[in-house]
DNA sequence: CATCGCATACATGTATACAATCAAATAAAG
DNA sequence: CTTTATTTGATTGTATACATGTATGCGATG
């Protein structure tokens, strides 16, 4: 876990800090689901929880508040935030434009051929994954291969407005693609989703690689509309959403 | 100047309280260009400067460091971030895709006719606008209809993640809309250009009307184009320049 | 019995005091 | 004269104390 969360930008430069421990024992904390939507955040408690004083712990509230995790209240204070179906396909279809923009801006900004290195060896050692299903540390490197291979087709997009708005669109935990991948592995048609994929992956290494814009825009819309397809078929299954992070923040429709 | 600024979403809910002045005040004096890129602002100064306590300021410089105008310094403390014009191209280039987006959404998801009266509204009125060049006041007054027009299509769109992702964009003072359109004035081919983007927000407004999503997007994407060269055109003269508020933050290659 | 008003308790917003870290300047040694 | 080590100064990060505003519970009154 350790590993997946040093890999983000936001990881390394917060730690060392009262301020930064704060921010991600609180973000940690709501992902679990500690709380319950809608619920009133004090910083009292959170004192006496995290052996923070108030100053640091108000920051990192108020840094939580502008990702989006929480929301300010009117008289004052924070609340937790609560998603609704509605503003998951929201960020699922952001997620796909901004990635499909991203693939575009690689495949016409493309310099040297030598800057597809990185994207050809995670797109070649995933595919050491695809045939027996493996023990569960390969499957989380896996996932740490499905993370490192979208970053690596936003970075060759050399687009830092672009960086940011995706990274504001993933502060949604069930917007992260390698959140849906993570209930991919419980479903009947895992081996296929897990192909299909990877198929998208090939063919937006492969439209990059010749700068065919259009085609790897395509490619990585579809590849979101994948995870759409993959979530609503978890979202009816309560143990495998279980298993998403912050899926308690989802506020479910008609709960029997 | 205080009327455009209260239309914002940030304006109405952060006075009344020491960290949103504060927030206001250092923004503004950020755009004014108090500060040169690269400089540190320490707490202290500001304390001094504005008559605040230092945790408000710390929260002030905290939130500006969120959204862009500020950067985190290694060893601590915050400094003015510096501007390249690689990325203001970036940050237009971002906002076409974002507009043509919420142009495209708003098209695909017009539910009743009703939807676009705000829209129309503001086209009529913009017309009215057009022929001879008007005082001063009915030129601010252009602005703001233009503001509102842009802001009713990403409401048409009902997309908080865009809406969100777009407001982080134009947190770059010249990425906004209204940032060159304010220059647009004190060019010689003002009519014109005023004449074309007008001819953009009408079709933009007609693709929505007819449901024509991808039409819509074109129109939405060629409108920020439009921006992209006055601000070409803009660069060239530093008197324009200094009227689009931020333009001290511009690293100038190669300053003669 | 319901409703309005008041008081109390609590939570937030702000200010300030303290500590630790970083930077620069100065002095000493090679 | 240069380089390094040490000291001093300042600035940030943190903790706590204070004040203001809000919500809740109790009592009085219609």
């Amino acid at each position: 876990m350790n590993s997946r969360e040093a890999k983000t930008q936001r990881g390394g430069t917060e730690l060392g800090t009262q301020t930064g421990r704060a921010l991600l024992s609180v973000r940690e904390m709501l992902f679990r689901g500690d709380f319950q939507p809608g619920e009133r955040i004090s910083e009292l408690p959170m004192v006496a929880r995290l052996g923070v004083s108030r100053t640091p712990i108000r920051l990192a509230l108020d840094r939580l508040a502008h990702e989006g995790l929480l929301e300010v209240s009117p008289s004052g204070g924070f609340v937790v935030r609560s998603f609704t179906l509605a503003d998951i396909w929201d960020a699922i279809e952001m997620r796909g434009v901004l990635e499909g923009t991203g693939a575009r801006l690689a495949a016409e900004r493309l310099g040297h051929d030598r800057e597809l290195t990185e994207l050809r060896q995670c797109f070649e050692e995933m595919n050491a994954y695809l045939g027996p299903v493996s023990s569960i540390d390969s499957f989380a490197r896996y996932l740490d291969l499905n993370d490192a291979f979208h970053a690596a087709v936003i970075r060759l997009a050399k687009s830092p407005m672009l960086q940011r708005s995706l990274d504001q669109v993933l502060t949604l935990p069930f917007a992260q693609p390698s959140a849906v991948v993570f209930a991919r592995a419980k479903l009947p048609e895992a081996a296929e989703m897990f192909a299909i994929g990877q198929e998208h992956h090939r063919v937006i290494l492969d439209a990059i690689e010749h700068r065919q814009g259009a085609r790897a825009e395509a490619a990585a819309r579809e590849h979101s509309g994948l995870s759409r397809r993959i979530l609503k078929t978890v979202l009816d299954d309560r143990e495998i959403l279980s298993c998403v992070p912050g899926a308690s923040l989802i506020r479910m429709p008609a709960v029997v």
